[in-house]
DNA sequence: CTCCGGACAACAAACGTTTTAATCGCGACG
DNA sequence: CGTCGCGATTAAAACGTTTGTTGTCCGGAG
């Protein structure tokens, strides 16, 4: 019940308080004999380090924020798992928010990371607002963007580049000899939506179609239940074009599973295409094609940059990193 | 850069911090007219509360660590999903570690809870080591156990019937008319892979089968990437059962995968049934059969039960919640 | 024998909050 | 008119670390 302090390590060892602090922080500073001893009566005791006191102390803790807005897309548990393992190697911990793409968790969990003090945030940021994260910044807060690039040269930030994905994934429908073409989308304001609609258009016209052409169907959420909805909107509607192009899996394999369960056949009747090639694209009834992207990899640069610029404020260099995508070709197009 | 304190709020609002901490936390006891001014200048100065200060001087804070065994798995992004929901209702923040089935990490994992003094932790224990958990609840932090029965009457926890659902599995498999049956799982450590295969006896015994024809393939993670290895390392040994049971459907979408790519039929030439019922089961090449589990209500009672425990330690009644699975059939078994 | 410097360790002052006990006004009551 | 009671506020003492300063002890150089 009464926690044990390093004051009582102390006290057992027959040192000071400041001595436990050294051998905890800067063990180099104190002579090996008394430095055994101390650790030895700290796995005695079970004395572990009141976090909060040493980050109140200390001005900074040893933990970074991630907010990114969906979890439950596998999309970002891997960006997530690069982030962790880069983290913990580095010995900071991680909190994660999930905003679900609502701005007003977004923001709740911001301000969770700045009372926890954390040393940095990683963030997908759900809209384009970069006044909250200035104030971050305001802070003492290090910011790196995440799956975003960034607005200015002042900060970090890695993403991939979502023009070429989507510009990818049109010239590949339009190869296959696509007539009309729709492109299924999340809220206009989550940017790489944006982003990969502006590569779409850009493909539609590099092949001599008016970009005008592209029905957009645009759902309040980016998972497989809104891409299912949109399949029987779609057809309630009667206005299925030739190849679809969904801004990312998830609402891909639920327009999958609609097409199919009303009779539509893939890729036969309809052409369709994914993005972000989650391991379930391979496992779906057809096999989804899809627009790689460095997910892992993501995290972790991401990670990297941040931490660097944490622990060396002074010669850290900012960075805007832009990996290139890559087309999957799998069953699902023509 | 300079972060504002409660005195500077204080000041700036002529009254004492202690007004100041008395509004952030009781702002019954303060009068209308003081607690209005202040609440306007904690706005006008961006007063964020320093956490760490708060914990230290309380003696505990308002956050709760959630560990679980691997978070690129649906079944716990949907438990972590309602954990969130109720602690973000009550006020509390979620830390999640991933443990990664390494107990290593695992442990990790729990130290930073306790550094971070965290009020309580709720945890899908990778391996059946009740001591860790005393050590934590000596610390006064509270513990419920997720996805776990209890080993005891004096803790909470929250699990679904494992030893019905891997019952109900087989016995589906036996009605289907399966000949030969194989039992696909992770490291034996794993409670569910235990209880499961037991149910999977249970069921072959009820049938009149010697449990021990149930061929046992373990592999040493619940990845859709071990499925396919264990498709692959059955179809070399030629060893393949008629009926297929996986402990759960990452698992089971990887065989799928393995199977089908070596041009085995599902369910024709074998049945395959999984469990969790997570989302892509139903959008997988041939629809999974699996077994049905309450998720996200997991997440949620569970969470409950621990800040009920952690906000009301004298009337806390334990509890022992056990669900009952349901069987989703779909096209993989005949 | 003195003096100097280096290596360790002790001391004490913070860090920003919460909380208990004490203080202050002020109207009501005897 | 003194006092009591009550609500609202303040003052001050923690909470457990970290860290810059001060101190002590030692061996070796002068």
């Amino acid at each position: 019940m009464t926690t044990v302090s390093i004051k009582d390590v102390a006290a057992r060892a027959g040192v000071s308080p400041g001595t436990v602090s050294n051998v905890l922080n800067r063990p180099e500073k104190v002579a090996d004999s008394t430095r055994i001893r101390v650790e030895s009566t700290i796995r005695e005791l079970g004395f572990v380090r009141h976090g909060s006191a040493s980050t109140l102390r200390a001005g900074h803790s040893r933990t970074v924020g991630l907010s990114v807005i969906d979890i439950g897309n596998p999309f970002f548990t891997d960006v997530a798992a690069g982030v962790e393992d880069v983290a913990s190697e580095r010995g900071y911990a991680v909190i994660l928010g999930n905003s679900s793409g609502s701005r007003m968790k977004e923001e709740r969990n911001l301000l969770v990371f700045a009372e926890q003090r954390v040393r940095g945030v990683l963030i997908t940021p759900s809209d384009e607002d970069p006044g909250r994260l200035d104030q971050l910044r305001g802070r003492g807060i290090c910011v790196v963007l995440v799956d975003h690039p960034a607005e200015r040269s002042d900060q970090c930030a890695v993403a991939v580049n979502d023009v070429t994905g989507g510009s990818m994934a049109v010239a590949h429908l339009l190869d296959g000899g696509a007539g009309s073409l729709g492109y299924v989308t999340g809220p206009p304001v989550i940017r790489q939506c944006q982003d990969r609609k502006r590569g779409a258009e850009q493909a539609m016209a590099a092949a001599g179609r008016d970009p005008r052409e592209l029905l957009e169907v645009s759902m309040p959420a980016m998972t497989a239940k809104a891409g299912q909805q949109a399949a029987e909107n779609l057809l309630a509607e009667g206005t299925l074009p030739d190849a679809l192009f969904c801004a990312n899996d998830l609402l891909a394999l639920g327009m999958l599973r609609g097409l199919l369960q009303a009779g539509v056949r893939v890729p036969q009747d309809v052409s369709l295409i994914g993005y972000d090639d989650i391991d379930f694209a391979s496992a779906s009834t057809v096999s989804l094609t899809s627009v790689r992207q460095p997910t892992y990899q993501l995290g972790r640069v991401a990670t990297e940059l941040l931490l660097d610029e944490c622990d060396n404020p002074g010669t850290h260099a900012h960075q805007q990193i832009m990996f290139q995508p890559d087309l999957v070709v799998r069953e699902s197009t023509r």
